[in-house]
DNA sequence: TTGAAAGCGGTACCAT
DNA sequence: ATGGTACCGCTTTCAA
């Protein structure tokens, strides 16, 4: 308190006033000048003044004053419960806010973890979004689609494996997931598969599509899904694999790669051979399944690009009479390499 | 700019003045109800009809007016350009962020990913966060810190190696990490350490420092540090395994357990025994980690928790005379399991 | 070519 | 216990 030359410490934010002022024009002007306002000619000199005062004063314009007045934002909303965003592949993630931010959006993301259901979409909602993109987890309910729409927001677009009523959906379906891996090993020869569902809750909804996908799979072919928990842990899988043999399965589908990779272990530690005795899929082509011995097969899953979505985004925006629409984002394949 | 064209849906988003309108009572009653007003007093039964009323509306406040009335935003600003939080473990930034929203906060993140330096800087100041923190990718150059702090943001901490001038920096020094590895090796008779540096452009930050580190580590032990630029991606690793002898290296501490896994299979698939001939350690301790013959030893790298430095946030905030600090927030320990 | 002024949706002071 | 009202910072008619 006592060593340096009392700064103004609390200097007051300049508005484009000051900078008005300071260019000795009017506030009107400052903001042609600052949003080179197509409609409205104003002299070189006035605009030179106008950016000069505006560059001394650090002046930066406020977004919640701007929005206000303009009665909407352009800001997408990309709420998330778990923060590395949940199944999607980080490259999809990027190009998606590239693309949306090159059609002059602004992208933010909202980390909605301690918020329960309505309570989150009311929460997004004061933001006033023109648009929310649900990535997988963070599901909006019926009524929170309902509650963002009467806020402001012209799309709702959910990536989840549901339809939610209201939302103009284009939905990725998980269930494809789970009935490519289980089709896979079934066309392999396997009649008992065994599903992992992980323990962990923001997986859920993911996981419950993948299941729901196998058993249809599976349907008709005489051969029988078998769900099964486990946690990301090395311990959960060594106690699955411990009581292995008595399941009496001779496939399984372990929900993405990580937990294949995590299981595939523990049962060789058990001795299980594979894929002779049991045959193992994952999901998700991780580079790192390669690596293991047998190599991990795995179903690739390849989205939409981040771009197109982007478009699609931007165009119900534009035009929120589109009807919700089911847009297939998602091309998924087995990829057999050694464990299956 | 023509774009309302006049949807007949378009049902005007309530406000409060609706709100006050319904219940019949004026919008200063409806701003004191819906906040519980301490210093004001309300009749319950007005109490009741102003609740009802905002029900059956779908009322929601909007933020922007509220904050830009308020004069300043309880926003917490988190700037990512990589989307999955750069490099910390998920459950940090969970529970950051949780922390941060019992403080009262609003957490937003916010997609740098077009943006450079103080272009970023700028678009941040925009929102007028009361805080923005930096979580490892996407750091603030000097003058951004300023026009943040002219913008309003009461704290600006980064977590990056660097300090910035100017900001209220939590230092989480990722030199630490690349130290430990490197002395981890050299403390096991290894006299050529290579390290590896990703050329993927967003891990640059964190692996210069790691470098950095090693290279302090090895000072005046005798030992050599070989930087050593790969890709994450299958075929890069062979290239740099193909050449690996005539690198002559007994050691190689390769960034994190991801690149090290890469690395360290491809290794073997060129026959250099491992740790015999190379001992190989990753960071991050990772679960994959364990999965791998020989088991992959690595750096923990163990945060503050997300508790603490949500606590710091709110600190620096309600007093931002607090002098920029430099808190160690990490600790970095080796884990020798089979590999080094 | 520029300026004056009316709001956008809230909040909080001052009356009543 | 409530209502009236003056703002917050910015955009955008409408006049001059």
């Amino acid at each position: 308190m006592s060593q340096t030359p009392e700064l103004p410490v609390e200097r007051s934010v300049p508005t484009s006033a000051d900078v008005a002022r300071l260019a000795g024009v009017s506030r009107a002007t400052v903001s042609y000048v600052l949003n080179n306002t197509a409609s409205v000619r104003i002299s070189e000199a006035t605009r030179l003044r106008v950016r000069a005062a505006a560059e001394e004063l650090g002046y930066v314009p406020h977004a919640a004053a701007r929005s206000l007045r303009a009665g909407r934002t352009r800001t997408v909303l990309l709420p998330t419960a778990h923060l590395p965003l949940g199944p999607l592949p980080g490259p999809f993630s990027d190009e998606f806010q590239r693309a949306l931010r090159r059609l002059d959006y602004t992208v933010v993301q909202y980390g909605s973890l301690g918020l329960e259901g309505d309570e989150a979409a009311r929460a997004w909602a004061e933001l006033r979004p023109v648009a929310v993109v649900c990535l997988g987890d963070a599901e909006p309910t019926a009524h929170g689609v309902e509650v963002l729409k009467r806020s402001g927001a012209r799309a709702v677009v959910t990536l989840g494996p549901h339809i939610v009523e209201g939302a103009h959906a284009l939905v990725m379906d998980q269930r494809a997931v789970g009935g490519c891996a289980a089709a896979h090993l079934i066309r392999r020869g396997r009649r008992a598969v065994g599903v992992v569902v992980p323990e962990e809750a923001a997986l859920r909804p993911t996981a419950g599509a993948r299941l729901e996908g196998a058993f249809a799979a599976a349907d008709g072919t005489g051969a029988r899904i078998v769900p099964l928990t486990m946690a990301y842990e090395e311990e959960s899988a060594a106690v699955l694999a411990a009581r292995w043999r008595a399941l009496g399965l001779d496939g399984v589908y372990a929900y993405d790669d990580e937990y294949a990779m995590l299981l595939m272990r523990a049962l060789q530690d058990e001795g299980v051979d594979i894929p002779g005795e049991t045959a193992v899929i994952g999901a998700g082509d991780l580079l790192l399944g390669r690596l293991l011995r047998p190599r991990l097969s795995t179903v690739s899953i390849d989205l939409v690009s981040g771009r197109r979505l982007a478009e699609l985004v931007d165009r119900v925006v534009r035009e929120p009479a589109t009807r919700p629409e089911r847009h297939e984002l998602m091309a998924v394949g087995p990829v057999q390499r050694e464990s299956s």
